[in-house]
DNA sequence: GCCAACGTTGGC
DNA sequence: GCCAACGTTGGC
């Protein structure tokens, strides 16, 4: 099956990626949104995501990887909400921010602007190609 | 700090 | 089951 490509985003101050990449492997705990929800059951081990910072920055700083498949998120007691564990892949080169996305006729439609309050979302493959593009990232 | 978007809750 | 009130997220 192919990869799917997806976005996440953090609040640095809450997690940001210089701490994913210091740890390698993180549990992507505390989605509790039924939609962003759906999309972590979804993900594949393998898949790759575009690590957004929200708040501050507010750009595509890194890519992850999806090292785990949805299980139970070990912080939430009720056992109703998922988590999976994301492995830092590499950092975009050039960060690609939101003003830029914006800014590109191309990406009108992607969920990061067409739903902004949703912190997990699915990205097109020929979206993928174009942010890879923009940010200069290649798969290491 | 404000506000828009939108999800959730609770009264009816 | 509807909808007003309220809370949260995230951009500006």
């Amino acid at each position: 099956m192919a990869v799917s490509h997806w976005l996440v985003k953090s609040e640095p101050d809450a997690f940001s990626w210089q701490q994913q990449v210091e740890n390698k492997v993180e549990p992507w705990t505390g989605v509790r949104n039924a939609q962003a929800a759906k999309f972590l059951r979804t993900m594949a081990v393998g898949d790759l995501a575009f690590f957004y910072h929200s708040n501050i920055g507010k750009e595509i700083v890194g890519v992850v990887e999806v090292a785990r498949a949805a299980y139970p998120d070990p912080t939430d007691e009720s056992g109703r909400w998922v988590c999976v564990d994301m492995r830092a892949v590499s950092p975009v080169p050039q960060p690609v921010t939101l003003a830029t996305i914006k800014a590109t006729p191309e990406l009108a439609e992607i969920g990061l602007i067409r739903q902004s309050r949703l912190s997990v979302m699915p990205i097109a493959p020929e979206h993928w190609k174009l942010l890879c593009k923009m940010g200069g990232w290649r798969k290491p």
